[in-house]
DNA sequence: TATTATACTGTATATATATTCAGTATTTAA
DNA sequence: TTAAATACTGAATATATATACAGTATAATA
């Protein structure tokens, strides 16, 4: 799934919203009405791009054929059950059981891309991103991350998040948002690391 | 709800398939092509039929306007739609249709406590509380609102999110997490100030 | 530097679609 | 037994809608 802009997310969430409010996809002219256009080629090009990227699909010589992909079953509601996980300091696989700390209720659609599960954040070495001790990250699994990513990284089982950032062939730093910290620089040659996923979102409850 | 006919049903089921497998309500070709009937007009006077006795809402004049009514949610959860409400610098009253962004459908018991609206957080202030530019901040209307709490504020128009400390009977402390800004002082005797509500949660899409 | 992606306006048009009208036939309620 | 509801075919049509084409402009990328 690429990237998505910022008109084209307005876009996107300008169907749902309107799906969950008649039941039905917009028109071109919906959408621009919606979302102040002018021209039904505004939307056209919006939708054509987000079917490029992967986020909706669209049937063709069909009025309405829009469909959201991922998650989004008959009528944009679905949910899913998703579990917390402890930011374990050290030890067993990420998704045994035994930390599976609770469980939280969550439409699938929520955040812009599909996810697995929380991660419950421990300590403050991320504090300048915005992520704080016990906030819920949500996390998509996957090792395909890029620089600047914020990713769930193991080393010798002990499992960090953190800004991901290739230096080389052989060189990725683990660089924190706190100053009082230390960046991590992991050379694949003589260690280990693993991504387990990235963020794709933050819950807070205070 | 009065009775349906067997015809009635057939037609009722086959929207609601065809939803499940595009995303999208037929059209009168549609029906027609499932069910095995020759003319358009057979599905249209299925669909008021259905229509008048509240199976189905069809929007008049609008291609595949059908939903069905009643069988959308109930799949456990409660949920409800809240308004995303940008942080206005000045104006109109803080819940004006002019001012919702986007609408995020979500459990209405995702927080720990209930709440009113997402406010989209404008600027860095709150920086060192983990509230970024473009966070989606869960808000409580209330004005009851103890020290240190993350409070939406209001004097002269202008909104703000800032930590609340009441330093005596008349002056409040409106403080911000981030050394750059100056927190704000008002003398209650000559400034007015009202408290819109307070933070709950947060939500960061990225 | 050229090219591609994004982000629009504006016009035009083929066709997808709702919807009306004219029939036929059967069943159900008053 | 007369009307009303159900259950269709078939044709006609206004309009709703997708979609192409012609532009303009900016930012990112190679």
């Amino acid at each position: 799934m690429k990237e998505i802009t910022t008109q084209q997310q307005r876009v996107l969430d300008c169907i749902q919203v309107y799906l969950n409010k008649t039941g039905f996809p917009p028109t071109r002219a919906d959408i621009c009405k919606e979302l102040g256009f002018k021209s039904p080629n505004s939307a056209e090009t919006h939708l054509r791009a987000l079917e490029k990227k992967g986020f909706i699909s669209i049937e063709s010589g069909t009025s309405r054929g829009i469909s959201i992909i991922g998650g989004s079953a008959p009528d944009g509601q679905a949910q899913d059950e998703y579990p917390i996980i402890g930011l374990v300091a050290a030890g067993s696989p990420t998704l045994a059981s035994e930390n599976i700390e609770s469980k939280i209720n969550c439409p699938n659609n929520f955040f812009n891309s599909n996810f697995d599960y929380f991660l419950k954040v421990k300590g403050l070495s991320m504090k300048d991103a915005g992520i704080m001790e016990d906030d819920l990250v949500a996390v998509k699994k996957t090792n395909e991350v890029k620089n600047g990513d914020i990713v769930i990284a193991r080393i010798d089982d002990e499992v960090t998040i953190k800004y991901f950032n290739r230096k080389s062939e052989k060189i990725v730093e683990l660089q924190c948002a706190n100053e009082d910290y230390k960046d991590i620089i992991i050379n694949l040659e003589n260690e280990d690391l693993t991504i387990e996923g990235k963020s794709i979102g933050l819950l807070r409850k205070n």
